[in-house]
DNA sequence: GCCATTTGACCTGC
DNA sequence: GCAGGTCAAATGGC
């Protein structure tokens, strides 16, 4: 289902780019064509897919539309998410809540399993799946849990095998083009390592705050693709961010702490609100399976750190404009700019004030 | 020069 | 002793 969603998104998002560009399209029939016919098909294939699925008990909202599962469907948006849902597609996921009744009932059931996993959030067939601890992120994850760097004591105050604080959010590939990277969160990750794991086929990779050292924000995420399924990813977050709450800190709003996992979700094939970087990626999607831009090995070698452990943040965090967003547009819309700067003509107002959140 | 990634080594919990 | 988590030097891109 969420792939669904995912495709709505698209579409919704597909639309937008559409609006935006309208003036320019306007005097080439041709790529307008093309423009609002990707669009039908988008929305086509999402309308056959509900068709299929709908309002089915294994129906559930995109991933992003939870927050606490005993709240009311659309109060579970964070602020942020729902400005940002203003902005870009808002009406469409509107009309995708209301129109989608068997939500509530689904919730009440999650709420159910979450009190019985303690705190953990499992969604169903899409193979959503997030688990949180009881205790808070902040507590599990003390900045001075990060090793040799800890002041001057020799002693790493590691923690095994807690999983106090920790939650795991599974992750599905997209469903266009590269599947290979799990998509972001609203926040910027630096890896800082790669593991093999006994019996895993890939790799994990492990990612701190952009801003631990500046302001000492402990979180911390790990980045694994599934042995049984590689078009998901299992990410473990670790701690909350607090580089948001300083001062000196970027000043982008980021979301609530914890909802930038479920962005993580949300934003299969849909660009953060922070992510005019994203957006190349995301426009990526859109070249299928087999595009030869960003796909597979070489935007995986380019950034992501290795392997299956492709960051939702993509290689140079926060510099991943280069996808080849200047690509599609030219694909898209002719326009002949082969400049990342080609993202300002799709999104003008989208660009984030402060790409280093 | 700064910052991010890579990767081998190190450290710690189990 | 092993496996997982982290460090930090080396490297590379911008």
């Amino acid at each position: 289902m969420d792939d669904t969603i995912s495709l709505i998104l698209h579409g919704c998002k597909l639309g937008e780019e559409l609006a935006l560009n309208l003036a320019n399209l306007a005097n080439q029939p041709e790529n307008l064509s093309k423009s609002c016919e990707e669009i039908i098909r988008v929305f086509a294939d999402a309308k056959e897919r509900l068709s299929f699925h709908q309002l089915s008990t294994t129906v559930y909202p995109h991933p992003m539309l939870f927050r606490e599962p005993h709240q009311d469907l659309q109060q579970n948006i964070d602020p942020i998410l729902q400005e940002w849902l203003g902005s870009s597609c808002s009406s469409a996921m509107e009309t995708l809540l209301h129109q989608m009744p068997g939500v509530m009932a689904e919730r009440s059931a999650l709420g159910l399993i979450e009190s019985k996993v303690g705190g953990g959030l499992q969604m169903g067939s899409g193979g959503l799946f997030i688990e949180s601890s009881s205790r808070s992120d902040a507590q599990a994850m003390d900045p001075s849990d990060s090793g040799r760097g800890s002041s001057s004591s020799s002693k790493r105050p590691r923690k095994r095998n807690d999983d106090a604080g920790k939650r795991t959010v599974r992750v599905p590939a997209q469903l266009f083009g590269n599947t290979e990277i799990p998509p972001e969160d609203g926040f910027t990750w630096r890896k800082y390592g790669q593991k093999e794991i006994l019996g895993s086929k890939f790799p994990r990779a492990y990612y701190r705050c952009t801003h631990q050292n500046l302001y000492h924000c402990p979180a911390k995420k790990q980045v694994q693709r599934l042995d049984d399924d590689p078009f998901q990813f299992e990410v473990v977050y670790r701690g909350e961010h607090t580089c948001h709450m300083s001062d000196t800190a970027p000043s982008f709003p980021r979301p609530a702490p914890g909802i930038a996992q479920e962005m993580a979700q949300a934003m299969i094939g849909q660009p953060p609100p922070s992510a005019a970087t994203s957006l190349g990626r995301w426009v990526d999607f859109s070249l299928g399976p087999g595009g030869s831009a960003g796909s597979s090995s070489s935007s995986m070698a380019a950034g992501s750190g290795g392997g299956a452990a492709g960051p939702s943040t993509g290689g140079r965090y926060g510099k991943e404009a280069d996808y080849p967003i200047a690509e599609l547009a030219d694909a898209m819309f002719n326009s002949g700019s082969s400049s990342t700067n080609s993202m300002e003509l799709i999104f003008p107002g989208d660009q984030p004030s402060d790409k280093n959140n």
